[in-house]
DNA sequence: CAGTATCCCAGACGATACTG
DNA sequence: CAGTATCGTCTGGGATACTG
């Protein structure tokens, strides 16, 4: 590990940064709006089969109030809101693919 | 994501891998091994204030179930049993470095 | 020393119903 | 359309005690 040093601090950072991602339906909804797209509640509803508004709506706002996702509500009736990632949301991307390389490795 | 396509699949792909390293302790007693270091059973303990037989066993259990961390067993009374990261969990090292650095860029 | 075995609880999750 | 509210369930983890 680069900058942290003890075993303990490091372990603790690196358990914050995953508590971003837990969560049941986090990674899936992730991966709908990886690559700048942009949905709508309704249509991630529709992509994640089984999922929950109570669920959708959990998980978007832990999202949003982690800095992942950018909510954006039209004052419109009906409402009308779209997600997206942040940048910062974004360049979690490589990372991840970093995960999955990890996981190939093994022998 | 690389050699995954669909959002489903990438997805799931990598929540199986965060499983992995799930569990309440198993982030710092990989950090206690990281760097080749080998450890016995009641040192880890001694390392990780607050954990319980139970718990240490089970999340060392899993890991080595994992294939993350070495279990050796030597038929000594009383009995010794030292830990160590595999080659793969080695290898994690680097990616969770990854995770770290993400977390910096946050603006 | 290096574990198991039990019991218990908080919190995550699901199902269902309701609303601005 | 995009949510909240409520309730019930299930499981990860803690406390404690016991063992080859």
């Amino acid at each position: 590990m680069s900058k942290t040093h003890t075993p303990e601090t490091a372990a603790q950072d690196v358990e914050t940064i995953l508590k971003l991602l837990e969560g049941r339906w986090k990674l899936i909804i992730l991966f709908h709006l990886f690559g700048g797209k942009v949905q709508r509640f309704s249509h991630l509803e529709r992509l994640i089969p089984g999922i929950s508004q109570k669920m959708l709506a959990q998980q978007l706002r832990q999202l949003e109030g982690d800095g992942i996702v950018l909510r954006t509500l039209y004052p419109e009736v009906p409402p009308k809101v779209e997600y997206r990632l942040t940048d910062w949301g974004q360049a979690l991307c490589p990372v991840l693919d970093a995960l999955l390389q990890w996981a190939e490795q093994r022998g």
